[in-house]
DNA sequence: TGCTCAATAATGCCCTGGACAAATTTCTGC
DNA sequence: GCAGAAATTTGTCCAGGGCATTATTGAGCA
């Protein structure tokens, strides 16, 4: 049969699991993992399983794991620790929501998915939408992947749907000359842009004007940019995928090429796991967070919200404990941004 | 100074220009460019000049110019080069537009270039504003990038504004449960979601089902949904930069894998240059091309696929200076439209 | 001259195996 | 129990060789 589809060579699974084509070959050097067959020409080939094992592996890793303790674990070990790593199931919180959405993605209904993003979108408010709605569903879907309960296709049409419905709300606010200004991007090789949607979601409604370059922009346009626009912050958003060492390097780099007057920000999953203080860069792990650090003086070390580490490898999510976000989160994001002006007008 | 964000290691080099390790340094032994300096490690360090020529380097290959030829030309050359690529200057067609749009883009004007977005859109049509405008725009951004008058954040700003302002006039639309369902998405490597879009705002103003999976979907996923959401098109979009390879591969193996009844659209600045015909693909090198394609390929593809007769997939692109699609072009699209939910109703 | 087909050159990608710096863990002495 | 040193782990870089595919050139022929 067509074995071509199945069998993928070390650029496909490169491109797939995100690991890089030396990481793959010295992984099986040293750890004799992944072993992929050879074709005719010696060439490594590597079947399904393989990738899809590599893949949980490589989401494991990036909550924090190291590869020599995961690399000989069967896949299945590996799906509990999975399942450890996520936390307490909470059932009681909101399972009926992710359960229902959950069950539209599975199914592929398009519309009724579509349809379900606005309605509560309408309901609830674009900020509460994302602070509360967003945040958890993404968190399900992950989770939901990693189980092996979600097909690729079926995240991605989540993410679609929902990013088209984010954008569309954003898009009927009026764009305010406002302060203060935000400039919203993702660093090169970072490709998932529903973090900064996320943000935006959560600004635009305040008045704060937000200028989104979108993902991947290289470091001196991110400075050129800021200039041009005269912004009063930069934010960045990682996803958990995202280098450790690439961002602290980049944020530190903006840091040294921006003026002290424009503020850092960065967020995303992936900044809970930097063990490094960067100066002058306000580190923002989740969306709650980000609210708090809203707020001037508080700045700073927000070190509680390292404690755990969610599943969720791209975009924004709130530590699984706390799920409580809801109106009194909304007071904080307003007080916080009338400080913000405040400042800035001086 | 601070140099180091002026000096790129090989992994920056290839993020920001597309080229892979491999190439970069087989380049150097074989053409001895880009001679990048060493650092204290022996290892590569990129001048931003080398990496602005290997990016011009790379757009005019993507246009179908081989390196050998290109690697030694001064930067002057190749920008002339580049100019001459670009077929003859249009002056007459809409270079109003082009020049008041690309100075918003110079002159970081967001709200104005949202809101010029916003009013042409209304006064065109979805579809007329795909068709003629936007297809222009972006190959006047293009150009203006590839002469250095365009620095790359401002191509992103224009993107994205872009980008927001088609999604929500597509959303605009109610989600219709019509005939033909349509999936869109890119492959694995494809990170541009342009063309996507500006494939759905031709096709939902029709009153088509489109589905789109946004860039990068794993080819055995684009196979799944397929049969999930049971479609009747399958169509993949690539830009310039996708290798041809890679496309060729990857659509036999879509096409060994969809049952015959469902049909595939390639299109995208790629498809301009396959050579191969693909029997049983429909190339779309160009939006105008696709009206045509829709009128035309549904008896073609009827033909030529079912009866594996493999003729006339070509023919179909356009040179470069016939850029006019105007209201027949529309009137072509709608009888396309109608024969094709003809078909597939039956 | 114009065309087809074969020989040659150009090009991208893969391979092996070595090296090394940064980060993390383990050990050691207090 | 803890700070700091030593050992280990890990990702990334490098050189240079090989090969399959594609493009170009050349030869023979109509």
């Amino acid at each position: 049969m067509d074995r071509s589809i199945v069998l993928l060579n070390i650029s496909a699974v490169e491109r797939e699991t995100g690991l890089s084509k030396d990481v793959l070959r010295v992984w099986e050097r040293r750890y004799g993992f992944p072993k992929p067959g050879r074709d005719d020409n010696t060439e490594r080939q590597y079947s399904p399983e393989q990738v899809a094992k590599l893949r949980v592996i490589k989401r494991l890793m990036d909550t924090g794991m190291r590869p020599g303790k995961l690399m000989h674990q069967p896949l299945a070990e590996l799906n509990v620790l999975a399942d450890t790593r996520a936390g307490p199931r909470r059932e009681a919180t909101a399972p009926v929501l992710e359960r229902d959405v959950l069950a539209l993605v599975r199914g592929h209904n398009a519309p009724a998915l579509q349809h379900a993003f606005a309605h509560l979108l309408m309901r609830q408010g674009l900020q509460r939408f994302v602070l509360e709605t967003v945040a958890t569903l993404n968190r399900a879907v992950g989770e939901a992947w990693m189980r092996g309960e979600l097909q690729v296709f079926e995240e991605h049409l989540y993410t679609e749907l929902l990013q088209a419905a984010l954008r569309s709300a954003i898009n009927a606010f009026p764009r305010l000359s406002g302060t203060p200004t935000v400039l919203l991007t993702t660093f090169p090789g970072e490709q998932h842009g529903l973090g900064l949607l996320m943000v935006e979601a959560l600004l635009v409604p305040e008045g704060a004007q937000c200028i989104s370059l979108g993902t991947q922009t290289p470091l001196d346009d991110i400075v050129r940019a800021a200039l041009a626009h005269k912004v009063h912050i930069v934010a960045v958003s990682f996803s958990a995928a995202f280098a450790l060492r690439q961002a602290g390097d980049g944020l530190s780099e903006l840091r040294r090429h921006l003026p002290a007057s424009i503020h850092i920000w960065a967020g995303g999953e992936m900044t809970r796991r930097l063990r490094k203080s960067l100066p002058g860069v306000r580190l923002i792990p989740d969306l709650s967070a980000a609210i708090g650090a809203l707020r001037i003086g508080v700045v700073a070390q927000r070190r509680s919200y390292r404690g755990r580490a969610g599943l969720l490898h791209r975009g924004w999510s709130r530590p699984i404990g706390s799920d409580r976000v809801p109106a009194v989160g909304r007071r904080r994001l307003r007080r916080g941004l009338r400080e913000l002006r405040r400042e800035w007008r001086a």
